[in-house]
RNA sequence: GGCCCCAUGGUCAAGCGGUUAAGACAUCGCCCUUUCACGGCGGUAACACGAGUUCGAAUCUCGUUGGGGUCACCA
């Protein structure tokens, strides 16, 4: 066979060369140890939490050695494509602060350009040109159908199932009759002719897993799909050698076509990049796990913390506990320190996937926010209600003074800190009685059983007397309150001696508390009442009556 | 099924041949306290199983079991 001959056959209109684009997409001038990583998800608009961990992780990994971090569309399935994919991920990228340093989302070109796969047919091609023109590489014109029934064959005789070796018919085309079959208008694909040897094996050293052994790739993989377009394993290939990229982080799903890859950069004449196999984000099924499934799991998908309300700093932060565990740990030795000042070791990745703890993240996310500043909560608020709750959003943006001392109320601050608040959405869930006006609040009182209408009206007549709210002693005013209708002022003293008391203090507060907030529990009473005014605390007082009366 | 990966409390995990087997979250109790939250103190709770190697195994080897991944003209 002439593969020479073979070449121009199937690619007439294909003058560039390899050594062309080489030249084209020089090395990179940067130091040995920079590394150059990407994110390259398929454009479908949906971000999966894996995707943001694996970008969170390339990213750190390129920003902590002076490297570079891109992002790469493949979109070589058109069926999977869906309108706007591309600019939803990178808004949620964005939204965690995960930027890219080069190319057209970084807002600037680059010679590595273009970073759509679609927009590189003709770079795959004159590689697929190369390896055919080396005989590694010929047309398939086999149906579907065909491969079905090879496919029994290997099952029946119990062999491994693919296309290669013996069961690799296409192989032993003649020239004569591929170009009959071209002629003929049959529709083909380019497949790769494997130099793999069965029983060989090749060994691949993970910096998370160690040495693993592995069979040797025998198979006559696709590399151009019928329309032209080349597969993923093709493309990619191609692309982290012309784009330099350097340092690959990728699901483990991907450590099974290792070798496939590895052959495919030998054979093309590349050297091959440095892989990193990251476990998957698992979900507690049963007795076992399984990974985060976007049809299951809303959880799965990034604008679920997006919707609720997580600050971005609390997700990344949580991954980041999950990708390094000894992270929590510098972190309270560095509390002053930023995330992006640690330094992220490939080594202490874990091994084996982590369930997704959502009571942990609720954890790392209250102690970030409480980390943060009042002012700080009040713009990420603002962002965040603005897309996703209309109402708090007027609340807050039409009464800013208002809304920064309910902030306060559930913050505080310093030793005083309340840890109450783990997303903005609990806002509303928490402290609705803070933000809903007068007119529109609907109280779901939690009336305790053990106190009657008639003793609950009596302290709350008796408070509504004075509200005690300009006293700069309003506890001390209550206790004595509280003792003129026979309740103990002092808890302690009242648990000694129940016997000669209506109650204590606790039971004149929790009656109010109820009366003002509809809830058992809150933050301090005296400055819920001062944060809503002292006309909506009357207005409430009274429509508790009304309601204990009817 | 073939190939590959994994296995310490409920969860995330330290551990690298000799440890009373860390820590965090969760949980429970106590303290603080007008409730809740915060904070402080304390408790419950783990090396999947079986053989080796060794004076000695969570740690090394083999096997078993269990879990996961992968075997497309999808990425």
């Amino acid at each position: 066979m002439d593969y020479e001959k073979l070449a121009e056959l199937i690619f007439p209109d294909i003058k560039g060369t390899v050594e062309d684009l080489e030249q084209r997409f020089p090395e990179r001038d940067l130091p040995a140890e920079a590394k150059v990583t990407r994110f390259a998800p398929s454009p479908t608009g949906y971000m999966h939490i894996g995707g943001l961990y694996a970008a969170m992780i390339s990213r750190k990994l390129a920003r902590q050695s002076g490297g570079v971090f891109y992002l790469r569309i493949e979109d070589t399935d058109k069926k999977r494509e869906v309108e706007d994919g591309v600019s939803e991920i990178i808004n949620a990228l964005k939204k965690f602060g995960l930027e890219f340093d080069e190319g057209p989302f970084a807002g600037g070109e680059t010679v590595y350009a273009p970073y759509k796969q679609s927009e590189r047919k003709e770079i795959y091609q004159i590689c697929v040109k190369a390896l055919m023109k080396k005989g590694l590489a010929y047309p398939c014109f086999e149906t579907a159908e065909e491969l079905d029934a090879i496919r029994k064959r290997q099952e029946e005789a119990k062999v491994d199932i693919g296309y290669y070796g013996e069961y690799a018919a296409a192989r032993n085309l003649t020239y004569e009759e591929i170009e009959a079959n071209i002629k003929a208008g049959m529709p083909y694909v380019v497949r790769l002719k494997s130099p793999g040897t069965p029983g060989q094996y090749i060994r691949y050293t993970d910096p998370i897993r160690g040495n693993i052994d592995m069979p040797e790739n025998i198979m006559d993989v696709v590399l151009l799909k019928s329309d032209g377009i080349p597969t993923y394993h093709f493309a990619h290939a191609v692309d982290d050698h012309f784009m330099r990229t350097n340092l690959v982080i990728r699901g483990d799903e991907w450590l099974a076509s290792y070798p496939l890859h590895k052959q495919l950069f030998e054979l093309c004449g590349f050297e091959p990049p440095e892989y990193v196999h990251i476990s998957p984000i698992m979900k507690a099924e049963g007795n076992g796990k399984r990974k985060l499934s976007k049809r299951k799991d809303p959880e799965a998908a990034v604008g679920f913390y997006l919707e609720e309300g997580y600050p971005s700093e609390s997700v990344l932060e949580y991954l980041m506990t999950i990708a390094n565990s000894n992270y929590e740990e510098w972190h309270a030795a560095h509390p002053d320190k930023a995330m992006d000042d640690f330094v992220l070791s490939l080594s202490k990745m874990p091994v084996s996937g982590a369930l997704f703890d959502m009571i942990k993240l609720n954890d790392v996310s209250k102690e970030m926010i409480s980390s943060f500043t009042t002012e700080q909560c009040y713009e990420k608020i603002l962002v965040w209600a603005k897309e996703y709750n209309q109402k708090l959003y007027q609340f807050a943006a039409a009464r800013k003074d208002d809304f920064i001392k309910t902030i306060e109320l559930w913050k505080m601050a310093g030793s005083k800190a309340r840890k109450d608040v783990a997303k903005w959405s609990d806002l509303t869930e928490m402290f609705g009685y803070l933000y809903v006006p007068e007119g529109e609040l609907e109280l779901d009182y939690e009336i305790d059983e053990k106190y009657s209408s008639s003793q609950m009206a009596e302290i709350i007549r008796e408070y509504q007397k004075d509200m005690f709210l300009d006293s700069d002693n309003w506890f001390g005013q209550m206790k004595e309150m509280g003792e003129k209708l026979g309740y103990c002022p002092n808890v302690k003293e009242y648990k000694k001696h129940p016997e000669g008391f209506r109650g204590s203090i606790t039971d004149v507060c929790t009656v109010v508390r109820v009366a003002v907030t509809g809830k058992k529990n809150s933050p301090d009473l005296f400055t819920i009442m001062s944060v809503i005014g002292k006309d909506r605390t009357e207005a409430r007082l009274k429509r508790f009556l009304e309601q204990i009366q009817e």
